[in-house]
DNA sequence: TCCGGACTCATACTAAAGTACCAATTTTGT
DNA sequence: ACAAAATTGGTACTTTAGTATGAGTCCGGA
């Protein structure tokens, strides 16, 4: 958004130069004149490519915008939230545990408390409800 | 965003009417130049915007297509696949079978014969992979 | 017609996953 | 500082998941 408006700030700077340097020039020259207007023609193309590129982008990157108010409504802690993402990436309690410095017995514990918390039976349900809710990436 | 971009197109526009009002009131000179110089750069500052739409629009609309020449070299046939997807849906061994109308241990082995051509040691596993190769939708 | 692959199902396991309950710390907000 | 919430960990248990192995059925291609 902050590159956008200072993109534009730029281009509309760019204008009143531009209208500045063509009041001196046109006089003079006539083949400056049709140099200046293709050559605008030409950047103001390629600069609405870009910014259409620059904001396309942003929506394409982003359709798994994380709901956090989602896992605050939810109740989901911290560390719970941890062991979902882990879980998401195909680990085992023991692989969560290891990765997290914990006992096996702390992430059944956060497991258990999370399927509550999505309403899940197993934690494969658990995976889909989290990202249907948007809490996790897709 | 696309709202910025719509304000700072106003802002130019009204720039150029600007200056058009000024040159009426004081210099009173010939403003032709200055004015097709900013409609053009306006008019392909748009025309890039909306090509770049068009071309992007065809990666947006396919952002999960579903790799069945993968499937095929993984040797993935038609039941296990069916059992993926219900796996993937967060569904148990049993539910599957209820589903597929057969029984568990039928199950049991589709998923055994998965697991070895995902090369997962876990549904869960399977599951990030399978979307990870593309033959599961995200 | 014969063969191989796909699909089915069973038994007997072992290994994970998940539940229930309890309890000790540690963190955090007021 | 104190209560509440979060984190940790344990035992004991039930339920799923996953492996290994064998075997019967069905179907399409050589």
């Amino acid at each position: 958004m902050r590159k956008t408006i200072f993109v534009f700030s730029a281009l509309i700077i760019a204008l009143l130069v531009l209208f500045r340097l063509s009041r001196y020039s046109y006089v003079s020259e006539d083949i400056s004149i049709e140099l200046t207007i293709g050559s605008i023609a030409v950047i103001f193309f390629l600069v609405g490519i870009y910014i259409n590129k620059k904001t396309l982008h942003k929506e394409k990157s982003r359709p798994t915008q994380i709901d956090h108010k989602k896992i605050e409504q939810l109740g989901i802690s911290k560390r719970e939230y941890e062991v979902l993402i882990l879980i998401s990436k195909g680990l085992s309690n023991k692989e969560i545990a290891d990765t997290l410095f914990v006992s096996e017995s702390t992430i059944k514990t956060h497991v258990s408390n999370l399927l509550l918390k999505l309403d899940a039976q197993r934690r494969t349900q658990a995976i889909k409800k989290a990202k249907e809710l948007q809490i996790l990436e897709q």
